[in-house]
DNA sequence: AATAGTACTGGGTATTTATACAGTATATTA
DNA sequence: TAATATACTGTATAAATACCCAGTACTATT
């Protein structure tokens, strides 16, 4: 998508509020009116720029013919599912998105970034099951006793948070076949890509 | 809102899916074509009626000026939350639902018709814990191993489902501390409300 | 200084569109 | 039987609207 000028970005935020407020596009006459232009030709122009650079549809001979290309409601939810790949970080790199969910931002109170989907049964005492996605926020604001998704040196990891010192760290799993991991952050470099804020199973 | 006729029905969709088609109302002539009327004042007559009858408004002089009192598009996707009410079957009255989920009807593969929400740990050991969110699709269609939402005289409950024999059904919870709830349906009355296709965690 | 892109004014026209009026036909209801 | 609501066809007109053309002014770039 090109660039766009101050001038028809005001055009193209003036199209989505008359079309959220009336329901229909606007008019040529509309835009005029609300932006202060004294001919239509003005708004027709813009509409022609903002058309050619991909912004809007125009249905030519159609009164109030003009559809927003990219309406804002629509990719309001579309959240990647990224596989737990055995080495290497998480990232939102498009071939680690197995493919994406639609739903609110705001489905788990607090905002989240992308799901991950869970393998082994590490944290099953805590309710996560193999092939769970976990809500994932990318955030360093962590707490002990949160569910945390760590990066150690190329493994990534699903697991309870315990800061016991300032340099050594707890990784607990929820099951008893499990051992605590414990990390000295002076010998092994630890990254934290964020925390689970929620969950959702599938079947 | 007041009853509607056959014909004006039609034109009700029509609109609605012209405004989904092209994202802005049709005129007159636009639903003459779409329903084969040959007067664009046949269509004048029944959008006035659907006026005066609440379904639409119309933007008197303007072009297209018909917005759906009622959209569709608001509507489609949100689910309720039902508490597991302790006596009595989870039932869809608003009283009884804490608040609804906007999430795609597909969301977990199949359709579904609600969310329930867990109390008790009676089937940690399936990753279901206290205060998740089971999504629930109303069936009859079940199968042994399938986690039910089964309803025994007033009382609700989540557990895996067994058929025994043609009388003798099992009530499986997956947690050690829990024991079997064997049903003879010569004896006792058992209603199977629906079965999980998902679960949610909201934290 | 020359060039090009963007932002606008103003005029004019053909088409689209809403809307009113006149009339027919068929049900349903009082 | 009469009255009324619904469902159309057909015609006409004024207003709304898209859209083309010609021209001015400003700015940034070369």
């Amino acid at each position: 998508m090109k660039e766009i000028t101050i001038q028809q970005n005001k055009v193209l935020d003036c199209i989505q509020e008359y079309i959220n407020k009336t329901g229909f596009p606007p008019t040529r006459a509309n835009i005029c009116k609300e932006l202060g232009f004294k001919s239509p030709n003005s708004a027709e122009t813009h509409l022609r720029a903002l058309e050619k650079k991909g912004f809007i549809r125009i249905e030519s001979g159609t009164s109030r013919g003009i559809t927003l290309v990219n309406p804002i409601g629509k990719e309001e939810s579309g959240f990647p599912i990224i596989g737990l790949v055995a080495a290497g970080s998480p990232t939102l790199a498009s071939e680690n998105i197995e493919k994406t969910v639609n739903c609110p931002p705001s489905f788990f109170g607090s905002s989240f970034d992308y799901f991950l989907r869970v393998k082994g049964l590490s944290m099953k005492d805590a309710g996560i099951m193999e092939d769970d996605l976990i809500a994932v926020k990318k955030t360093q604001d962590i707490r002990n006793g949160d569910i945390v998704i760590a990066r150690i040196e190329d493994e990534v990891t699903v697991k309870y948070f315990e800061r016991k010192s300032p340099e050594i760290v707890h990784l607990k799993p929820a099951n008893e076949d499990f051992n605590d991991i414990e990390i000295d952050l002076r010998e092994t470099e630890i990254h934290i890509e964020g925390k689970s804020v929620g969950l959702i199973r599938e079947n």
